[in-house]
RNA sequence: GGGCUUAUAGCGCAGUUGGUUAGCGCGCUUCCUUGACAUGGAAGAGGUCACAGGUUCGAGUCCUGUUAGGCCCACCA
């Protein structure tokens, strides 16, 4: 007999089993021809990151199907991998470097970026060692970094690429620009922000006459900027007005009233104030009128040398001086609330400054086309369906990309500027001379490429692009991405553009987008709000597999994950509770090494079977069934409650108490090897959910190589029998019964009963000699009487259920009373269901309308509960 | 401004094509340390499925509207 703890401590075997599944290659994954592949890229931490609870749903999620479809027979991928997270890790280090004193500029470039890497040395694999506790079966040999050679490469090529294309180009225009960052971001980095604010309303004079035209605005700042006031052309307010001079308060500048189709009459006072260098609209305005923009700030949000008297101040400083200066000047002529949403830098929350400045893009319209396309056609669906449309609205509204950054940290741009002659050259390799005038005095552009630059192109480049490798030929295109809605625009539409332009081919034919995870008052997990429940603690108190179920339990198709603490008790118990299940099964076990692991014996005995053997492979092979079919359907919580159901509540709650005599009495019968194999083939199902409990129990049954590896189940529908369920549930109902009297009438178990069953029709429910045990056993009596005509003793507690009168005489007192009032409430719950289906089947039109089959099953329920009522009125007359 | 999403037992949530006695987990009540498990077992209590209309023989489920949360997108200064 083994010695088995009665609790499972995760502590003491997942370390070892996870080093031992990594050590042995299990996690590996090569092409072959004789497999399908299975593929999914993991969404690239930043190499900044520590595992959070989003991580944690998001890899678990991977990792179910990953380790289902391994078990199916696939050459079933993972590739793990790190995002290089240019800002982000920027500003990581140089917070870092802050606290030792040293800035970035002062050491330079070269030497900042050296010290990133060093950086990246020390904690980047952070991530990755959290990902392992969480048992995630990546292929790990084959873990990426953005920044690594091969990836590097993958960036240059899909840069010249797309520039010998003419899809990338280089010019002015207003981006998002963070102050703090100093950089240029995209729109998506920059995500809009509700922001009270103040609409002031600002008197610009004429230049000759009094009075003048007033403009509003919420960055007055921004007026020393100004370069003309645009009206509606067709405001009859302003229409005689367009063409005067007006001056410019504070600067001076003589500017001159235009009209514009783009100015909103009803909006403020219908006349704008037009900035070109500090507005995207402005800009476009300026443009079609040829103003030329004046900038009036510097790279670091600091008022610059044309924003004479305020020259270095920071621009909300700014702003209230120049308020100040209008008032007293007696031209500010109101401000009025104003609340709109402002953009914000998505790593540093700074407010962001539309800039004028020189700026690589993508051009994005041709990219989109395929890609919309592909979604479109059905080539790649979105799981839940609602995703589509948020993607395709994006993708047909797409503006072009604008990927130059300006920090160290990335990818360089492959641009080489002559300084002779200032020819462009875009090339991979630095070239060594000119190719306009020969010059070798060239630069390299200073600026790196948006992190996204190097993500879209993941799904094929962790796979060997731009080189033809076996990998990519097999494994590519990818066959599901698992990840968060955040990064749907960032990403996964990047990734499918990217998929249709370089490889022609879609990256990945299912997307499924799970939700966010939210501490329990529906506020995202965040660090700054100090809501954080941390994963780690979760594996250290209840166990990964504890952390897994419990996550997977809540996460309903897409829905938001609201977290607390005591959600993970749920998971740790089961986990236990399968521990505890199988402890019985191999305690008891004669000789469990004689049982074929695996697949039962094709039962030729199937005669010999008991009930409840043949009724738990029936549910068994309707749980695999049914597991199955919503993996295939990704969904995750529903299949684990399957199993969960069909494994504490059909095995270990029936079952294994149905069998105890025969198992504990080593008597005659096939419930050993039924014991054994239902518990393997659960411990396969449950694999994917809860993988180390799973392969500690496997490893305990025997010493073999893993369950990892191990077949999933195939359901085989020749086991599952209704008749067989049909009976069984007679017999629990019949334990139901009994246990409820002994319950309502407090009857300990100690006291065994002796116990009637009268059935009601010939013919009908006849049990067999098994059910009879079970009945017996689980509801503890000394005998048993099946028996038409049962006489029922006066003293006597009775249950009338479908298909059987239960007599349990009691000699001694029985309350009658009390015998009464408990029958009669019996009573009154099916005289409430009779009321409600009489009601229907009074009803013509349902009687009319109806499907005959529904009418059928009402009217035999109405005659059921009808003879079932007059026993029960029998049987209180009776008393 | 546009779009998405949620509202079901005290709490957290399921409920796929309309027909179940509306389920599950936690919590609650009563009982039980029985030879896998008290991280357990047994038996219970608890819901007019947000509101108002509509479609239908029949609606938690479909449609319209209302209310209240949440999220995303958007160049009204």
């Amino acid at each position: 007999m083994k010695d088995i703890p009665p609790r499972y401590s995760p502590k003491d075997n997942e370390e070892s089993i996870y080093s031992r599944w990594e050590n042995s290659g299990f996690f590996r994954a090569v092409p072959d021809s004789a497999k399908k592949p299975f593929t999914i890229v993991i969404p690239p931490p930043n190499v900044t990151g520590i595992l959070h609870m989003g991580h944690a749903l998001n890899n678990t999620l991977q990792d179910i199907l990953i380790r289902w479809k391994r078990m199916q027979g696939f050459a079933s991928l993972w590739v793990p991998g790190t995002d290089h997270a240019g800002i982000a890790t920027q500003n990581v280090v140089e917070r870092s470097l802050r606290e030792k004193g040293v800035s970035r500029q002062e050491l330079g470039r070269e030497k900042f970026v050296e010290e990133v890497w060093k950086w990246r040395e020390q904690y980047g694999n952070t991530i990755i060692r959290q990902l392992k506790r969480l048992g995630a079966s990546c292929d790990w040999e084959r873990t990426r970094f953005t920044m690594d050679k091969g990836l590097s490469d993958a960036v240059l090529e899909a840069f010249v690429e797309l520039y010998n294309k003419g899809l990338i180009y280089r010019g002015n225009y207003i981006i998002n620009w963070c102050p703090r960052c100093q950089t240029a971001l995209s729109d998506e980095e920059a995500p809009h922000q509700d922001v009270e604010g103040k609409l002031y309303h600002i008197m610009y004079p004429f230049k000759d006459g009094k009075d003048g035209v007033v403009v509003a605005t919420t960055r007055p700042e921004t007026m020393l900027g100004d370069v003309a006031v645009a009206v509606n052309p067709k405001d009859r307010r302003y229409k005689k007005l367009i063409g005067k001079k007006l001056v410019l308060p504070i600067i001076g500048r003589e500017i001159e009233i235009i009209a514009d189709d783009f100015v909103d009459k009803k909006f403020g006072t219908g006349a704008v104030k037009v900035t070109p260098a500090h507005d995207p609209d402005d800009f476009e305005i300026a443009m079609r009128h040829g103003l030329e923009p004046v900038r009036i700030m510097r790279p670091d949000g600091k008022m610059n040398e044309n924003a004479a008297g305020f020259i270095g101040l920071d621009r909300f400083e700014a702003r209230k001086l120049i308020v100040k200066e209008l008032e007293e000047k007696k031209l500010l002529v109101k401000i009025e609330k104003h609340d709109h949403a402002v953009g914000h830098c998505y790593r540093c929350h700074t407010a962001v400054e539309p800039y004028l400045s020189l700026q690589w893009f993508v051009k994005m319209k041709a990219l989109a086309e395929p890609a919309i396309e592909a979604v479109k056609s059905g080539k790649i669906k979105f799981y839940p369906k609602r995703w589509t449309k948020v993607y395709l609205n994006w993708m047909e509204n797409i503006r072009d990309w604008c990927i130059s950054r300006q920090i160290w940290w990335g990818h360089r741009l492959p641009v080489y500027y002559c300084v002779k002659c200032e020819a462009v050259i875009v090339s991979k390799i630095a070239p060594e001379k000119c190719n306009k005038c020969g010059s070798v005095e060239l630069k390299q552009d200073e600026d790196v490429l948006d992190t996204w630059f190097s993500s879209w192109l993941w799904p094929f480049s962790t796979l060997g692009w731009p080189e033809k490798t076996k990998d990519q030929e097999y494994f590519y295109p990818t066959s599901v991405l698992i990840t968060a809605p955040e990064i749907l625009f960032f990403w996964v539409a990047r990734m499918i553009m990217a998929g249709m332009e370089f490889k022609k081919a879609i990256p990945f034919s299912d997307v499924y987008i799970h939700g966010t995870v939210r501490d329990v008052s529906g506020k995202k997990m965040s660090k700054s709000l100090g809501n954080i429940i941390d994963p780690l603690d979760i594996i250290d108190g209840f166990g990964a597999d504890a952390l897994r179920f419990s996550i997977i339990s809540i996460t309903a198709a897409g829905q938001d994950v609201f977290l607390s603490k005591e959600k993970f008790e749920t998971g740790r118990n089961f986990a236990n509770k399968i521990w505890n299940a199988s402890r019985f099964v191999l305690i008891n076990l004669s000789n469990f090494a004689s049982c074929p692991a695996g697949q039962l014996a094709k039962l030729d005995r199937w005669k010999d079977l008991s009930i409840a053997d043949k009724w738990i492979l029936s549910r068994l092979n309707r749980a695999i069934d049914s597991v199955t079919k919503a993996l295939d359907n990704y969904r995750f919580n529903e299949a684990e409650g399957l199993v969960y159901d069909f494994f504490w509540h059909d095995f270990c709650d029936w079952y294994v108490e149905m069998v105890k005599p025969e198992i504990i009495g080593k008597k005659e019968g096939e419930a050993e090897k039924i014991l054994i194999h239902v518990l393997e083939d659960s411990l396969k199902l449950l694999h994917p959910f809860m993988p180390f409990v799973t392969e500690a129990i496997w490893q305990n049954i025997k010493e073999r190589e893993t369950i990892m590896l191990s077949a999933w189940p195939m359901a085989d529908k020749s086991y599952v029998d209704k008749k067989v369920e049909s009976e069984m549930e007679t017999v629990k109902n019949i334990i139901v019964n009994i246990r409820n009297i002994r319950s309502d009438m407090n009857i300990p178990y100690s006291k065994k009963l002796t116990v009637g069953l009268v059935p009601l029709k010939k013919g009908s429910a006849s049990l067999g000699a098994n059910s009879a045990e079970y009945i017996k056993n689980l509801a503890q009596l000394e005998k048993l009487t099946i028996d038409r005509d049962f006489k029922k003793p006066k003293s006597c507690l009775s249950a009338v259920t479908e298909e059987f009168n239960i007599f349990i005489p009691l000699e001694g007192v029985i309350d009658t009373a009390l015998e009464k009032a408990r029958l009669v409430k019996k009573e009154d719950g099916l005289k409430q269901q009779i009321v409600f289906i009489e009601k229907k089947l009074k009803d013509k039109n349902f009687i009319n309308n109806a499907p005959e089959e529904v009418v059928s099953a009402e009217k035999e329920r109405q005659s059921k509960l009808k003879e079932q009522i007059e026993r029960m009125e029998s049987t209180i007359k009776d008393l």
